[in-house]
DNA sequence: TGATTTTACTAACGAGCGTTAGCAAGTGTA
DNA sequence: TACACTTGCTAACGCTCGTTAGTAAAATCA
């Protein structure tokens, strides 16, 4: 009853489907019907392999939010400069965004779906992480290596950047995720001046 | 203060109230009878004021995109330098989006629940206004003014910083939006770097 | 083999959805 | 005064929603 591998792989098929669902029209606005059908099945035999709508969206919601934290964590464990970890969590980050799009999208913005107390208990795991990231600027504030008048607003700046990509990223560009990765990391680090004016 | 001003249409308070709620649970999640309730009404009642649901959305998403193009015109019509252009222009898009954060985020994430041929037209604007932007800031490389490897990723990492401000932003902050405006334009044209480099 | 689990079906439930029709009270205008 | 316009009500329409119950074929495993 732990973990039979087929039962696991049409559960995450309909995990797989749903995302890009509900990436495309909304948590709300996707029917358990439409998700079927996109499935080759009826309504009522989903049920057979979830317990709910919601029970989708949390897996999706957390499972990224872990994905976040374990990026994060590999990136600042490396003894760098603090510019150093900066470039390497941006990276990071946009590395566990550009995995799976869609379920990025769903993590962004679909997560107030969730009924409480699960919506708490995400936003609670968002601001955390935020921290994380905020503190990283921090120390690059007080060591030197960067300069900005806030390190919170700062964070917020960059992190916005780094959340938008999912609107616009294809995976068929011309550009990698490393190549993005490394241009974020630039343009946000060193900014749009010619030698940082 | 922001007590409803007896002078507002019946029309207009529907459409502000529905923006506060399609922020908050987004356009599908949130029901007429919930928007009637919010406003001392029956769900029949707001047909006497309004021709549907998507209407209202409509007229959101269309009303703020004109606020958008009113901006950027105004900010680069006045003589000065690309990048004194560009700053401008940052801070009337931050001015737009903190005027209304509520139809901004409406704007920005409920947009894809219009049905055709709005939805076209409305992604016709909002490709035709970051377009403009990224010819300011091609303009800006050409001349030597700013630098990056691409116009079109760093506008969109621009657009990006600026979209975000409607999460996050509250009207009640210590940080006024004129000066978030100027913070943002700094952060985004000098970077995170001291000096720059 | 037989037993069990997995997978999917049909049919239906109660609830809520956006919207409409018809009516009535209040308000301003001539 | 009479008329029109605005505003809001009640009641209901056809429809879709998420979910459940009961059943059964197929796959898995002892």
């Amino acid at each position: 009853m732990t973990s039979p591998a087929p039962t696991r792989s049409r559960k995450a098929q309909i995990d797989h489907t749903a995302t890009a669902l509900f990436r495309a029209q909304g948590f709300a606005a996707t029917s358990m019907r439409e998700l079927a059908t996109a499935l080759g099945l009826e309504a009522g035999s989903l049920y057979s392999h979830i317990k709910s709508k919601e029970e989708i969206l949390h897996r999706v919601c957390f499972g990224l939010a872990q994905e976040f934290f374990a990026g994060f964590e590999q990136a600042t464990s490396q003894a760098a400069s603090i510019g150093g970890q900066l470039r390497q969590a941006i990276e990071a980050h946009v590395r566990v965004l550009t995995r799976d799009v869609a379920a990025s999208a769903v993590f962004l913005h679909e997560w107030r779906h969730l009924s409480e107390p699960a919506r708490s208990e995400f936003l609670a795991l968002r601001e955390r992480y935020e921290a994380q990231f905020r503190a990283l600027v921090q120390r690059g504030l007080d060591a030197g290596e960067l300069a900005a008048p806030d390190a919170a607003f700062a964070t917020l700046t960059l992190l916005a950047s780094l959340n938008w990509l999912p609107t616009w990223y294809r995976p068929d560009g011309k550009l990698s995720p490393d190549d993005i990765a490394h241009r974020l990391a630039d343009q946000l680090i060193n900014g749009l001046s010619p030698m940082g004016e």
